[in-house]
RNA sequence: GGGCGUUUAGCUCAGUUGGUUUAGAGCACCUGCCUUACAAGCAGGGGGUCGGGGGUUCGAGUCCCUCAACGCCCA
């Protein structure tokens, strides 16, 4: 056998063995009907995207479910892909084509230019995937989708004409979102709103025919009084009640507009009169309507002024224009003041700039009848939230939901299937593309011009990557999925539109459980951000620390749904925990001796396991079964914690610390032979557990440990606890364990060197206690770096000694020559105090009445026996003291 | 304005059904060690009264009310 290094390299094994599994073709799943399947669907990145943090938290969590599945005997199936992300995609390549080329989009034409976004997504796009594969996980990587392929296209095309038959899909004049840079309509969940400081600005606007008469309104966004058509106050407001049905004389614009009366208006907000500008504001376009205003667009596109304001405004941009508004407006003696004011400003989630309301045409989805059944299925626990906080933030949006608007002015993404007829008017959404018009023959048919929305593919995703509208093996199978795995930041985006399509296109709910993770920040609690640097790359991590390493880490400070401050010298605990497995296979390895014909993986019989064994094995046990628990409630951190505590604190520190006195034996000897097969067999079960969160290391060492036919880990049986242990033999270790902690505690504070073997004494205790610590003679000698061991019901403790007392068992270490009486007085006080503590609060608790009488009886029963070992304990410390002080 | 979350050791966080020795872990810190698996390690140690206040209870970090700070979402 190799002789293992120091060391552990993760270089040198992780594509290796990323290779070997796809070659051995354990990622790819075919439907099994002698299996239960577990499907997971990836949340698709854009594929624009490079991997980030989030992506590791998200999908390492995905991984764990998935491979524990696979592990359990499930028919596992994780689907991976991309989308096609509009807005961020077209950008793009735009600008690449702008820098190189010094074109426009526009100088290409849509087709050239689409195709160019195709040359381009073959070349760079996708890169996310080929590091997910470094990060190590277990997707089936030939059930690659991407939203804009054929068969997700076909799924769109369909899911578009069944809900515009149904009539659940509408074209219509609204105000929008619009993105000046993108020139294009958001949806509401596209804009995020930021709170700004700006100012408040108070106009004077001259009301006709009275003169010197003034009407103040207050405004945020003065630029629009360019585009206003009334001035609106409220009806109880009587300091405007004379003003009503009077007009104004609108400044700059040189237009005549109404003052009319509508209860929107807030009367304690600014001075209670309001400027409306119905085509740029959501709520002054309700007021248009009611009162049947004009509607005026002052805007082009890019949010520069148009054609419809005076001359000297006109391809000014929106902030340019404000400055010249204000400016004249002054010179004119009509600003009366400027208030600082606080205000929430809508910004574009892609383009970073504030949005435009704009009013324009566009098409959406009548939300309501989609929204109650998914409202159902997760209130009445079909889908089940973790953490289930998240309902109500669910329930919320669906109970107030508005409609969805889904086209998009760009070229990259799915064209709506909508066609008109130049000469007759017909329009229809069709599932094939019309050669001539149905009504009237003519072969002038116009496809609409607009795209949709990316998240109109992805909502889809759960069964359109299944091969849905095509009913086959795959749909059945695998479909509903099981979970979901995302971060709550798109529950509006992307899962509440998954349920609401999987119940209205299959049926059925698109997934069991969502699992919500956090979000990552740095360590001063700020989001990742390109922009900020503080966004470490993953890869990096990955070649500093190992993908095991970073996995693992990462899993160890993701608490359940809370966000997580993240610095890469965290990972250092994963690589740690990596190189503190691979050095105790090392020694396991390095006493191995070949004849001795072990079985891997098989405990010897039950009568030749000694105490240590049997301690380590009921341990084990424990550990599986919280393994198996925390994960089944998504406690990923919890699952490896406790991985970590037991392999580390358990395995290494007592377990192999214990053997290795029947390790040191002879060869072939039947102690050692058991002392092997245990250590192997607690190995190769740590391992399994350790697998999902770190796939290579335990691939690696699994080799070493596995019989000739046996599988590889990944593809090998989850660990069953389905071995009796023993409940003495943990009282007994743990009795042990408390011995030798004292022995090294004394040691320690007395400053005896590691060198120096001490004679021990060790007396009280009964006989059965007695018997135990002579039966381990030899692990406390070894342990406790004991020269002289004697263990007796009376002993005599020696002149020139220091003492400590574990239950009722008195423990003395023989220090001629080293004793420090002052520093032996203070350790004993201190023990006494702690032990007088400890009697105070429990004699507190039972001579209050109350809790004798009210308590339940075990609980009380536990309190007495505690003070009654505690009043023990500190006899035998005030004695001890009491020889000291003389 | 409405909703949600967080506040426990110097830092990052556990603490699941109220009782399990005097609230835990990792990092950092102090002491001593290259003890033939591991210095990315070993042994030992110090450090918090659980954001403030009030309440329920025999008993509260844990339940309730209230205040404060911070963060997120929605309007």
């Amino acid at each position: 056998m190799k002789e293992l290094s120091k060391t552990y390299d993760p270089k040198l094994v992780e594509d290796a063995w990323f290779k070997h599994w796809e070659e051995q073709g354990y990622f790819h799943s075919e439907p099994n009907k002698k299996k239960a399947s577990f499907c997971v669907m990836i949340p698709p990145p854009n594929v624009t995207g490079m991997l980030t943090m989030g992506h590791v938290l998200n999908n390492t969590m995905q991984d764990i479910l998935v491979r524990k599945a696979r592990m359990e005997g499930y028919e596992t199936m994780w689907l991976p892909g991309t989308d096609h992300a509009g807005i961020a995609t077209q950008a793009r390549v735009e600008k690449h084509i702008r820098e190189t080329e010094g074109k426009t989009r526009h100088d290409l034409g849509r087709e050239k230019f689409v195709e160019r976004i195709w040359d381009w997504k073959d070349q760079y796009g996708g890169m996310i995937i080929k590091q997910l594969r470094k990060l190590g996980v277990s997707c089936d990587w030939e059930r690659e989708r991407f939203t804009l392929d054929e068969g997700l296209s076909k799924a769109v095309r369909e899911v578009f004409v069944s809900l515009y038959e149904k009539g659940l899909i509408y074209k219509g004049k609204r105000i929008i979102n619009w993105c000046p840079v993108s020139h294009t309509a958001l949806s509401d969940e596209e804009v995020i709103h930021q709170e700004k400081n700006g100012n408040l600005w108070y106009f004077k606007y001259p009301v006709k025919g009275e003169k010197e008469r003034y009407l103040v309104i207050a405004t945020t966004r003065p630029e629009t009084m360019l585009g206003d058509t009334a001035v609106a106050v409220n009806p109880k407001d009587e300091r405007y009640a004379d003003l009503v049905g009077k007009t104004i004389l609108l400044p700059l614009a040189n237009r005549e507009i109404p003052i009319v009366e509508d209860s929107y208006v807030d009367m304690e907000f600014g001075t209670g009169a309001v400027k409306i500008t119905p085509a740029h504001d959501p709520n002054d376009y309700e007021i248009g309507l009611r009162h049947d205003l004009e509607f005026l667009n002052i805007m082009n596109e890019d949010a520069t002024m148009n054609d419809k304001v005076p001359a000297k405004y006109q391809y000014m941009d929106r902030y340019e224009c404000r400055k010249a508004v204000v400016f004249d407006l002054e010179e004119l003696g009509l600003l009366e003041k400027i208030e600082d004011h606080v205000h929430k400003v809508g910004y574009s989630e892609r383009a970073h700039v504030p949005i435009e309301p704009r009013l324009s045409e566009q098409w959406f989805v009548k939300m309501e009848p989609l929204a109650k059944p998914a409202l159902e299925a997760v209130n009445s626990g079909k889908i089940k939230f973790n953490p289930d906080r998240w309902v109500k933030t669910y329930n919320h949006w669906l109970e107030n939901i508005r409609d969805w608007c889904i086209s998009r002015q760009l070229w990259w993404g799915h064209r709506i299937p909508v066609f008109t007829c130049t000469d007759c008017g017909w329009e229809s959404a069709e599932r094939e593309d019309p050669a001539t018009c149905p009504l009237c023959g003519s072969k002038n048919i116009k496809q609409d011009e607009d795209v949709l929305d990316t998240w109109f593919s992805s909502w889809l995703w759960p069964f359109s990557t299944l091969g849905w509208p095509e009913s086959n093996e795959d749909l059945k199978y695998y479909y509903p999925t099981d979970d979901l795995v995302t971060a709550p930041d798109i529950i509006f985006f992307w899962v509440a539109r998954m349920i609401m399509a999987g119940l209205e296109f299959m049926n059925d709910i698109p997934f069991k459980n969502v699992y919500y993770t956090g979000l990552i920040r740095d360590m001063q609690g700020r989001k990742m951000s390109k922009s900020l640097g503080n966004s470490p790359d993953p890869l990096d991590v990955i070649d500093q620390y190992g993908a095991d390493a970073l996995r693992y880490g990462m899993m160890l400070i993701a608490p359940k749904g809370h966000d997580i401050l993240f610095d890469t010298s965290q990972i250092e605990l994963g690589r740690n925990f990596m190189n503190k497995l691979w050095n105790a296979t090392r020694f396991i390895q390095r006493n191995l001796d070949i004849e001795l014909d072990l079985a891997y993986g098989e405990l010897p019989r039950k009568n030749e396991l000694e105490t240590v064994d049997l301690w380590i094995l009921s341990q084990l046990k424990d550990t599986i079964k919280s393994v198996n628990n925390h994960l089944s409630e998504y406690r990923f951190n919890d699952a490896a914690k406790d991985i970590y505590d037991f392999t580390w604190n358990k395995f290494c520190d007592w377990f192999i610390e214990t053997s290795k006195f029947r390790l040191y034996q002879i060869e072939g000897s039947k102690k050692k032979k058991t002392a092997l097969s245990v250590s192997i067999f607690v190995l190769r079960n740590i391992l399994k557990l350790l697998h999902p969160y770190a796939p290579f290391i335990t691939e690696e060492i699994w080799q070493s440990f596995k019989k000739e036919d046996e599988p590889d880990i990944m593809v090998s049986e989850w660990p069953t606890p389905d071995y009796s242990t023993s409940s003495e033999a943990v009282e007994e270790m743990n009795m042990i364990m408390e011995v030798i902690t004292a022995i090294r505690t004394i040691r320690s504070e007395m400053k005896v060197p590691p060198s120096k073997e001490a004679d021990v004494l060790i007396g009280g205790g009964t006989e059965i206690s007695r018997n135990i610590l002579l039966s381990q003679k030899d692990n406390i000698d070894l342990l406790g770096k004991v020269k002289h061991l004697t263990i007796s019901k009376t002993v005599d403790q020696p002149e020139l000694s220091s003492s400590a007392v574990v239950g009722d068992l008195e423990i003395y270490v023989s220090l001629a020559g080293l004793i420090d009486v002052d520093k032996e007085k203070e350790r004993l006080e201190k023990d006494i105090a702690s032990y007088e503590g400890r009697i105070k609060a429990a004699k507190g608790k039972l001579n209050n009445p109350n809790f004798v009488s009210r308590a339940p009886e075990n609980v009380v029963a536990h309190e007495r026996n505690k003070l009654a070992g505690y009043e023990e304990t500190l006899a035998l410390l005030k004695e001890n003291y009491k020889k000291l002080v003389g």
